[in-house]
Order: C-alpha cells, then sequence, then structure tokens
DNA sequence: GCGACAG
DNA sequence: ATCTTGTCGC
C-alpha cells in the first residue's frame, strides 16, 4: 500500500488517494516561485515546528528579529493529528498545525523557515514549498537528513545537491563537527538567497537557524505542559 | 524485486 | 517524530 513501516499510531483517511496527493504535489510544485519576492530589509523571520503527543500535533511558530536574532513572539496550537508519517507526504501531515500557529502570529514576517525539505523533493513540492504557496510568502525549507539526491563536491562548508541533473538545494555544514543541514527553496526565494538568509540567521556555534530551533523549543515546552 | 525514505 | 542520562569532544 504506502512506504515503510507498518506500524503507525494513525492510518491514511479512508477517503485518501495517493493519485490525488501527487497530482496536488504536482500543481503545488508549478505554482512555486523561485525568485527572490521578499520585503527586503528583513526585520523579522519566523520559524515553524510540529511535534507530537498521543494523537496530537502541536503546531509553533517562533518569531526572531534580524539582525540580533532575539525572540520577539511564540505561539503554538494543538489539533488532532489526521495523517499519518509517510516519506514524501510529509506535508500532508503538518501542514495545518504549522499553518494554524502560523496564523496566531502578529508580527508582521518577511521570511519563513520551515522544519523540512522545498524542493529537495521527488516531486519538488517538499513541506516547505506546501506552506509556501498556501500562505503565498517567502519559504526555506530546513531539514537535518537527505530525503533525495546526491551531494555533489563539498567546497568549505558546502556543497550543491543534485537530483535528475539538476540543482534541488544544498548541504551546509552550520557548525563543526555536526552532520550538514539541508537547505532548499520553498517559494519566492532563489536557492542562492535562501543559503545566505540561513546562514544568517544561524547563531555561531550552534547548527539550526534559529527560528527553526526556537520554534523547535516552544513546541516542546507546549508538549510538557499539556503532558502535565 | 529490493532498498531508501524529511518529521 | 518519539522513548531517555550521562557522557565524550571541541
Amino acid at each position: 500500500m504506502y512506504p515503510r513501516k507498518e506500524r503507525r499510531n494513525i492510518l491514511v483517511p479512508p477517503n485518501f488517494s495517493l493519485k490525488k496527493a501527487r497530482l496536488a504535489q504536482k500543481r503545488i510544485a508549478e505554482m512555486v516561485i523561485e525568485k527572490d519576492e521578499i520585503e527586503f530589509p528583513i526585520r523579522y523571520a519566523v520559524g515553524v515546528d510540529v511535534a507530537f503527543l498521543e494523537d496530537l500535533s502541536i503546531g509553533a511558530a517562533a518569531v526572531v528579529r534580524y539582525p540580533d536574532l532575539s525572540v520577539v513572539e511564540k505561539e503554538t496550537v494543538a489539533v488532532k493529528t489526521v495523517f499519518p508519517y509517510i516519506p514524501t507526504l510529509l506535508a500532508f501531515r503538518e501542514v495545518l498545525p504549522a499553518y494554524m500557529a502560523l496564523r496566531k502570529i502578529k508580527t508582521d514576517y518577511q521570511l519563513v523557515f520551515v522544519d523540512g525539505n522545498g524542493r529537495l523533493h521527488p516531486y519538488r513540492a517538499g513541506f516547505a514549498c506546501h506552506l509556501g504557496v498556501i500562505i503565498k510568502k517567502p519559504t526555506i525549507g530546513i531539514a537535518k537528513k537527505l530525503l533525495v539526491g546526491r551531494i555533489s563536491e563539498w567546497k568549505d562548508i558546502f556543497a550543491y545537491i543534485y537530483l535528475d541533473d539538476e540543482i534541488i538545494g544544498a548541504a551546509l555544514q552550520t557548525r563543526k563537527g555536526c552532520k550538514p543541514i539541508f537547505v532548499s527553496v520553498g517559494n519566492m526565494i532563489t536557492l542562492q538567497t535562501a543559503i545566505k538568509l540561513t546562514l544568517a540567521f544561524t547563531k555561531k556555534g550552534l547548527k539550526l537557524p534559529e527560528p527553526i530551533r526556537q520554534a523547535h523549543l516552544a513546541a516542546n515546552e507546549y508538549k510538557r505542559k499539556l503532558a502535565s
């Protein structure tokens, strides 16, 4: 039926159609704008992340100010999990909680960092593209593991990721002694700009860009609050 | 057919 | 992602 792991805490909805999901991803991939349509100068960037607790999906969003990288706002939400984790279909599981957390943000942000891939996806329609097309805002995908593609030659801390002779993302060793992170275009941005901004939003000595790191912390904070 | 596979 | 304490290294 669907890929990997038969032990899931949730089943695909009875009305789910893989064919339709792929068509949706194809449309999303076509809607992605790979041009810099960002409002410069960037003053605020928000990071979104999703955590899980039993049958709940916890969406978190954290706004970071540039260039000092201090946290100015954090919002969280909890909704019932409606879709299992299936590689390449991550967005169908996480977009709703991420979108709802983002909707609570009052700060006027110019950029969104998403915990997952953008174009670094077999159909060029990862979570960051999916969310980016929905909210019509510049998004950057940040993943901690490689989903698809091949890492080319490393040039210092940098290496492009190729898939079908096409550059779909980049690996960045943001911290010495750590595995790299994988950056890719979500929407309304260029890979080059996405790389520069990722580095600009990553604190020295830390691996992840601050918006993502803070969203992750906020999600876990809210999670243990619910658990207690 | 087999293995790989974001969070 | 989640289950979990201390511990090795820069």
